[in-house]
DNA sequence: TAGGCCATCTGGTCCT
DNA sequence: AGGACCAGATGGCCTA
């Protein structure tokens, strides 16, 4: 595509390549290639190091609850391993491993039973288990904090905000991300060829040096183009996966929701990236 | 039911 | 040593 072409800013927006999906599409290829079968509903697995607090954070979040619910669960966790501190008078040697605290046996069940291939892995200290559970804790946080920017992200692009449309998957708000910035460079790109020919044609409208400036700013840091050849093969893979919104355009959702044509058109997100709540 | 998306746990690695 | 970061594994929810 010509950069220096004049665009529709929402094609722009909805048709720029993808330049760092690539290797992104190929892991979940093979990710879903390597997994498919273990990933399948149902499926037990033995190591249910996940499951016993799964189960927990089952108990306390039915239904996969909101985001928020996920977080109170975390937290109540930490409140039973303080609880659980607390009854042993706040001692925080061992000595007090498996005993009375039945809270604690519940949800750390996995730290003493856990059993791999046949194997049953040995009891752990309490003091592992506090450690193993503030290392959750701060992972957990830290995935929150990625999910806030990510959420403050969706909130400054401009796409349907409405209550009715799904909120951006993550790979969708990154790749939406990039095409608008893109859009932008184009645009300021071509607005300063616009002010270019015009000063060369009408002198007397030459635009003030601050802002012309700001253009020359811009040119010190290029958006690299060259790199969206790739996307065609990227799209493609979208396509060999299954995409159902290849064709692009609007289409209708199972209970007549429409996602967005600009959104959709080119086809560089995913399927079932937006669609009515 | 398969696949997409997600949250969470976990162990490893690197950095301070 | 502790925290941040990362990637793999797992299971749940939802949609087509």
């Amino acid at each position: 595509m010509d950069n220096n072409e004049l665009k529709n800013p929402a094609d722009l927006f909805a048709t720029e390549p993808p330049m760092f999906v690539k290797g992104f599409c190929h892991d979940l290829d093979g990710f879903g290639q390597d997994t498919g079968d273990i990933r399948k509903p149902g499926h037990i697995f033995a190591s249910g190091s996940n499951a016993d607090d799964d189960e927990v954070t089952s108990k306390l979040n039915a239904s996969h609850g909101p985001y928020i619910d996920k977080r109170k669960g975390d937290f109540l966790m930490l409140d039973i391993l303080n609880k659980s501190n607390q009854n042993n008078c706040g001692c925080d040697d061992d000595s007090n491993a498996g005993e009375t605290d039945t809270e604690m046996e519940s949800f750390g069940q996995y730290y003493e039973d856990n059993e791999i291939s046949g194997k049953i892995k040995e009891r752990k200290p309490k003091s592992e288990k506090v450690v193993r559970l503030n290392i959750n804790a701060r992972e957990r946080r830290r995935m929150h904090d990625l999910n806030d920017a990510l959420d403050e992200l969706r909130s400054v692009i401009p796409y349907a905000h409405s209550p009715s449309v799904r909120k951006l998957s993550k790979i969708a708000t990154l790749l939406l991300a990039k095409n608008y910035i893109m859009m932008q460079a184009n645009a300021l790109d071509e607005m300063r060829r616009v002010i270019g020919y015009m000063n060369a044609s009408m002198p007397a409208v030459t635009p003030s040096s601050a802002s012309f400036d700001s253009f020359t700013a811009f040119r010190r840091y290029p958006v690299e183009l060259t790199e969206v050849d790739a996307y065609d093969e990227v799209f493609s893979s979208h396509q060999r996966r299954g995409d159902r919104d290849a064709s692009g355009g609007s289409k209708k959702t199972a209970d007549g929701g429409q996602t967005p044509d600009h959104l959709m058109s080119g086809s560089q997100l995913p399927s079932a990236t937006l669609y009515r709540k």
